[in-house]
RNA sequence: GGCCCAUUGGAGAAGCGGUUUAACUCGGUGCCCUCUCAAGGCAUUAUUCAUGGGUUCGAAUCCCGUAUGGGUCACCA
């Protein structure tokens, strides 16, 4: 009596009853407004975040936002052996840090999962794949191949040695051509095996695909016999592609360049099951110039320490800073609409696929910086001081100390010439507040050795200077005229008011009145360099004031 | 190697057949301002769009070839 594929498919999925109605009956199309894009990220847990999946996900997340639609988080573990435990559900923290949360997907191990189109962890998804995959074997679209990985080294060999190209496809797809018999007897006589879909596509034929940032591609058909189900049962990409992103609505597919050439796979694959696919945005890949060939090449996560998005927050950029950042390699008109928009979420921005570029965008860190300055130049004093001290706790305990010893100091210190049109721009990011206020602290201070007086004043000049400053600090005086009592003090001493007056007649003056204010800079802060005098006085206030020049004094004697 | 994608300055890029002697942002350089610094102001940084042909009255913009760079050819995603 001859075999059925009916036969095949109950032996292999003895336990599948349901049917691909069935799920569409379970997982209805979505109702969402005209233009709504279903996005998702959907991240293999096999380490940490990556700069290029950051990108990715922003814009999946972006996209949905700006559209009305939903941005899901799906988990992607089939493959077992590279998983790293725990990664998935960095992965879920660290974007959410960011601020690109999904609305529905998997949340996180402990956290229940959002949404009516689960489950969204592909590892729990397989009886629904084995429905599709029974589906395409009684349609004679997906047969069982017993080569083993040694059968396929061969055959590549062959195929190499012929100078055709590589893979199981036509004539050289041996187990396509097993008779019902033979496969349904090694099946029993337990043979390992995976199943592949059956090609009928030929690579000299092309079609036409439209690509939201790249337009109209002509690619050839696939003819190869992919598998779709790996001996541990489990789905393969493309596989889980196809039936979870048709299952789950998705209508927008964000992904990398790299899957560009396994499109013709998927096209074939939605076209076997007469489903209609999800329009496809193929993101560029964020690169680096290799030092060693002077080419670029993708941000590699073992060479380059930008590749990890940690790298960035350990170092204390803010994670709007690299939001935005990251916005304006994906639309370079993102800086402009921010400016014009300053108050606007970033949310609102009208992300376009077609406005992207279509190679990937050197990584910049001057540009990255130059961004993240202007953000916290921009922030409140409160929150800036606020987000730094977040920072501090978790990666620098000097900075969190000094904040902790005097919270509203730290405050009034962010606070320098920062409430004003054009704000003081010290800060690249929070790493760099510590090493600049550390003065401030009696202790930090009192450590510096040398003060680094400037030659030109002599050590006579530094006394009668400081010995004038102490009478006088002129604190209750405002901002604007401050500096008066420096010239003042500078000009009963022979220093001239400006340095324009020191300039018309060098040798009528011992110096000018920077050089004066610059014996009190040094002398209280122990730095050449430091924000507005007068800021910086008033903070420490004149009793510590009077004991630092008290203190460098002692030494001019 | 086959196939696919890309190619405008140091970086991100705008540009979509004629108001382009190539916008804007970052970086570089110079000058200026300033109590130092962080900034800020002004100027400068591609006569040319990888390259060679072609189409056109006219091309960075359209077509073809070449070069270069990237991606991909797994029971990984």
């Amino acid at each position: 009596m001859a075999h059925t594929l009916q036969e095949l498919a109950d032996l292999i999925f003895p336990q599948v009853s349901e049917t691909v109605a069935d799920l569409e009956a379970r997982y209805p199309r979505r109702q969402l407004p005209e233009g709504a894009m279903v996005t998702r990220f959907a991240p293999s847990p096999t380490g940490f975040l990556h700069t290029g999946s950051l990108f990715t996900a922003l814009v999946a997340y972006t996209v949905a936002k700006r559209t009305g639609g939903v941005y899901f988080f799906r988990l992607e573990d089939t493959d077992q052996k590279r998983e790293v435990a725990g990664t998935g559900d960095q992965l879920v923290d660290q974007l959410a840090w960011f601020g690109v949360v999904q609305d529905e997907g998997y949340m996180g191990a402990d956290r229940p999962e959002k949404g009516a189109y689960g489950p969204y962890v592909q590892s729990k998804r397989q009886a629904i794949y084995d429905v599709v995959i029974k589906h395409l074997i009684l349609a004679g679209r997906a047969y069982p191949c017993f080569c083993s990985k040694h059968d396929l080294d061969e055959l590549r060999a062959v195929q190499e040695a012929n100078k055709v190209v590589p893979g199981y496809y036509g004539s050289y797809a041996r187990c396509r051509k097993l008779s019902l018999t033979e496969q349904l007897r090694r099946i029993r006589a337990g043979e390992p095996y995976v199943i592949r879909f059956r090609s009928e596509g030929d690579v000299n034929r092309t079609f036409v695909i439209r690509d939201l940032v790249r337009g109209a591609l002509t690619l050839p058909e696939n003819d190869q016999d992919i598998v779709i189900r790996k001996s541990d049962g489990l789905p393969t990409y493309h596989f889980a592609h196809l039936v979870d992103d048709h299952f789950m609505g998705t209508n927008c597919v964000t992904r990398g360049e790299e899957w560009l050439s396994s499109l013709p796979i998927h096209a074939e694959l939605f076209k076997a099951m007469g489903w209609e696919a999800p329009q496809y945005a193929h993101l560029p890949v964020i690169m680096v110039n290799d030092a060693e060939t002077g080419n670029k090449r993708k941000l590699s996560k073992r060479k380059d320490r930008e590749a990890a998005v940690s790298y960035f927050i350990e170092q204390g950029y803010p994670k709007e800073g690299i939001i935005r950042y990251l916005l304006t390699i994906a639309n370079s008109n993102f800086e402009e609409w921010m400016r014009a928009n300053p108050r606007a979420d970033v949310s609102e921005f009208p992300f376009s696929f077609s406005k992207m570029s279509r190679d990937g965008a050197l990584f910049d860190l001057p540009k990255l910086n130059d961004i993240s300055q202007n953000y916290l130049a921009y922030m409140s004093a409160r929150d800036i001081a606020r987000a730094a001290n977040e920072w501090a706790v978790r990666f620098c305990p000097e900075l969190a100390a000094f904040i902790a010893a005097d919270p509203e100091r730290f405050e009034a210190i962010m606070n320098i010439e920062r409430d004003q049109p054009k704000p003081r721009k010290d800060y690249v990011k929070y790493s760099d507040i510590y090493p600049k206020v550390a003065f401030f602290d009696p202790a930090v201070y009192d450590r510096v050795e040398n003060l680094p007086f400037d030659e030109k004043v002599s050590p006579a000049d530094r006394r009668a200077i400081l010995e004038g400053f102490a009478q006088d600090m002129g604190l209750e005086r405002t901002a604007d005229t401050w500096f008066g009592l420096v010239k003042d003090l500078g000009a009963r001493l022979g220093f001239a008011p400006s340095m324009k007056e020191y300039k018309a007649d060098p040798s009528a003056f011992k110096g000018f009145s920077g050089d004066v204010a610059s014996v009190i800079r040094v002398a209280v802060t122990g730095s050449r360099n430091s924000p507005s005098l007068y800021h910086v006085l008033k903070i420490l206030g004149a009793d510590e004031i009077r004991r630092r020049v008290n203190r460098v004094l002692a030494t001019l004697r």
